[in-house]
DNA sequence: AAATACTTGACTATTTTACTAGGTAATAGG
DNA sequence: CCTATTACCTAGTAAAATAGTCAAGTATTT
């Protein structure tokens, strides 16, 4: 298990697409914005996103990335994994004969570690963070406030689309 | 929370002390031959976990590092705090106004993830890993066939100089 | 005094992270 | 059909963090 800003993008960015699910899909140039990191960084960490059948694009004007599943089915670790790809944790390459035939316990000890976490991230989804008392209020807040996010800029133009 | 190498180098070297704890010190070049890290670089590693009074060194021959607390006052998560030192989550530079005034709600998110895995690692201690059963005699057996451990090595020292 | 072990700091190599720039493909709206 | 908007793809590259080295110490114990 490994964590890094990767992760910690991937998670917040998806975190983004939980939020505003219903409002249609976001795209990159938002998140861009609101994280502070550049499109094509972003591009990179959802091409992984979307190889592991976590979120799914829209082509086109008014497209963007939604989640490919439903938040309540997809978990912290999930994401983590797509990024962060596989570390190998033993030196001995994977083969457990580090240091002369012999699997370094600590290495087992730390793959028990390490498969905790994942089982802990596992059972953490986006659903439960997104669907928290204050959080739809909040984020719509803050959307008005900003003004730069899809769910009131979408609504602003199915507005003008005379779709609403 | 960030989750490195230096993270999971620190965490297996604390299971070597751990294990061998009763033994006596572990010298680094110890753990440096059997985890295949530069001496220096574990030097570097610990002297962090020193400073944040994890381990204590004992100087002269027959010395090398041990636990400055039992296994089980030790948490996987205060070794990792202490060579993996603080991430500035938010791009807002911790004020929390990134984007014109506003915490960024994801960065807040991300926040309270960060927090719950600190609560999940730091209730996981050394001594969870160490006294499950199995793991002395496997060690044993281990630095036996190894022959380059403490246990086995200060075992034999003490024999020679006639204190067993 | 010698051996052993820890300390420190400066230095280098490697990897990861992040960004840039160039595109192509699909789609919605006019 | 045309244009703007978006996803999507590829390659290269700059910057930063990580990982590791080297060398010259200091402190303890035998």
């Amino acid at each position: 298990m490994k964590l890094s800003t990767k992760g910690r993008y991937s998670v917040t960015a998806m975190l983004d697409l939980a939020i505003h699910d219903k409002a249609g899909p976001v795209t990159l140039g938002d998140i861009s914005q609101c994280q502070g990191i550049s499109l094509s960084y972003l591009e990179q960490l959802f091409s992984s996103l979307r190889k592991a059948g976590l979120v799914k694009g829209v082509r086109g004007p008014g497209g963007g990335y939604r989640l490919a599943q439903p938040a309540s089915e997809i978990s912290i670790a999930q994401i983590v994994r797509a990024v962060d790809e596989k570390v190998d944790v033993t030196n001995c390459n994977g083969e457990g004969d580090c240091q002369g035939g012999e699997r370094c316990l600590t290495h087992e000890l730390w793959t028990d570690l390490s498969d905790r976490l994942y089982e802990f991230l596992d059972g953490i989804t986006l659903a439960q963070f997104v669907d928290r008392p204050g959080i739809p209020e909040l984020s719509m807040e803050r959307d008005k406030s900003i003004g730069r996010f899809m769910l009131a800029r979408k609504q602003a133009e199915a507005i003008n689309r005379g779709r609403v």
